[in-house]
DNA sequence: CTTAAATATAACTATATGATTATATACTTG
DNA sequence: CAAGTATATAATCATATAGTTATATTTAAG
């Protein structure tokens, strides 16, 4: 927790460089994909349907605010996620918009 | 949490537009504002150092989100922080990156 | 060394949005 | 109703960035 609030300049846009990060749907839908373990560019591409140049583009930004982490085999790279936090923020994300959203959200809230 | 992932196309779209609401510096600036509680928009301006216009827009660009909430009394209008997970979001962002800048970042993890 | 496959990068376009300036709206007081 | 104050909105400009297409780089195989 942070104990001097509040955050000085420099801090206040560290930290939203974090959040827009995670405000683009493809981004979003790579770091679903990688809940379930690494996986190499081809694959992601498939399971985003996205094409190959942007899925590398996205890859580089998760890569380079630290959220992912790269791993080189032969001709493969593999993926995978690093910051322990970012499944911790999309569920608390998801949990909010589900109660925000109430019914219309069936995918958020698991509350049926 | 969310109990069926991955997420549809347009729970994500929701998901990232949450995120990019805190994406912004000035927006960030205004929420930990009102940690101490709901302020009128003049307090704000004062507070964040921005022009009142600016201010307003942010405002309602969080309003619209359901971040803030907004109280009306004769010509002020306080806003306050509605979604109890805001604080908590900032909080994981704060912890995560401390840990990833180490004491570049002073001002985010309190290990002093 | 050549070919092929996997991934990355460059150049470009289109779109979204943050900041500013000026103006409008809403409310209070006399 | 007139004047003043608090807040919101409109119009505009500048910048950032997502997506695409084409090309470059890296590595493996023959």
């Amino acid at each position: 927790m942070p104990s001097d609030l509040p955050l000085n300049d420099q801090a206040l846009e560290l930290v939203s460089r974090r959040f827009a990060v995670l405000a683009e749907p493809m981004r979003l839908r790579l770091v679903q994909a990688l809940y379930e373990g690494e996986q190499n560019v081809s694959s992601l591409v498939e399971a985003t349907g996205g094409t190959q140049a942007n899925i590398s583009r996205h890859l580089q930004t998760l890569t380079a605010a630290g959220v992912l982490g790269r791993r080189k085999d032969g001709l493969h790279v593999y993926y995978r996620i690093t910051d322990p936090t970012i499944p911790k923020l999309c569920t608390l994300v998801c949990g909010s918009l589900g109660k925000t959203l109430g019914q219309q959200a069936s995918h958020f809230g698991g509350n049926t």
